[in-house]
DNA sequence: TAGGGTTAGACAACTTGGTTGACTACTTTG
DNA sequence: CAAAGTAGTCAACCAAGTTGTCTAACCCTA
């Protein structure tokens, strides 16, 4: 049999690939992974475009470039820094969550047929086994999800 | 608990970076992901560099300078098709084997690290899962471990 | 078996998503 | 309060991909 990492990432691959399609068949606009991310890191926490840069692993200018495009776009907007004059923070807009909402919906399809297509209780064993698993590589403070490049 | 997608991701991700931080420790020549991608593929099957672009989901033009890249290199060679003088086939040098046998144990190292973690039978349950998994969505011809960028 | 459509590979021009570097305005620290 | 550090922007560059074009070889069919 494949080694665990090789099954993980065919998995994740496998997985990703009808999440596109799906995407693509609603024909809700195609944001490019980046983007996911950004959302997702987004969510639970405010960050500024600095912050964003760090969890993507890419310099300030290339995370600066991205959010111009998710502000453009209607995704987010640049709030004033409460106490920093020089810094703002980005957060969601309505349209954004929408988004990040639905594709939640979608990752989560495809995890109930995964349940079906091998058993819940197999499943279950596979998600309290990967979180054990992180959980002793990143200890308490998991990094969330970043780009698997 | 977060979706297993995203479990998925992250172990591969976290599996990943120490992946590379043994490579680098080793002082191994470090190879971009698109190159262990065409040593594990040239390892199953003899291919051109069209194959290989295919499989890679890139352009042949792509995939050309990677092959060269290789080549140069030392990892792979070009000989002549026996039967389409247009085509050549690209396969894996020693030197080339060499590196994936190596890459290879330091996945089933993190593997086994892996096992020590969470227990050889969560373990077990999570590589039977996936690899069924994998066959219900793919069935017979399994398309092998593909970029997941 | 000739001829038209297709394919492998090479070459060139361009796009894109990132990089490094420099600068201003502001903040933090000694 | 001065010196060092940081958020964000602008600009130049780079790398890895793309599209487009071409030649030589292949393969089908009438």
């Amino acid at each position: 049999m494949e080694p665990v990492p090789m099954l993980l990432a065919m998995t994740y691959r496998a997985m990703g690939d009808q999440f596109h399609d799906r995407l693509a068949q609603i024909g809700l606009e195609p944001l490019r992974p980046a983007h996911g991310y950004v959302f997702r890191f987004l969510k639970a926490r405010r960050a500024t475009t600095v912050d964003i840069g760090q969890h993507l692993g890419v310099t300030k200018q290339a995370a600066a470039k991205i959010v111009n495009e998710l502000d453009e776009w209607g995704y987010v907007i640049r709030e004033p820094h409460p106490t920093d004059k020089r810094a703002q923070y980005v957060t969601l807009t309505t349209k954004g969550r929408d988004y990040l909402k639905f594709a939640d919906n979608l990752w989560s399809d495809l995890e109930s047929e995964m349940a079906e297509a091998i058993g819940p209780d197999s499943l279950a064993t596979i998600k309290t086994g990967l979180t054990a698993y992180l959980q002793h590589v990143h200890g308490d403070d998991q990094p969330g999800l970043r780009p698997v490049w």
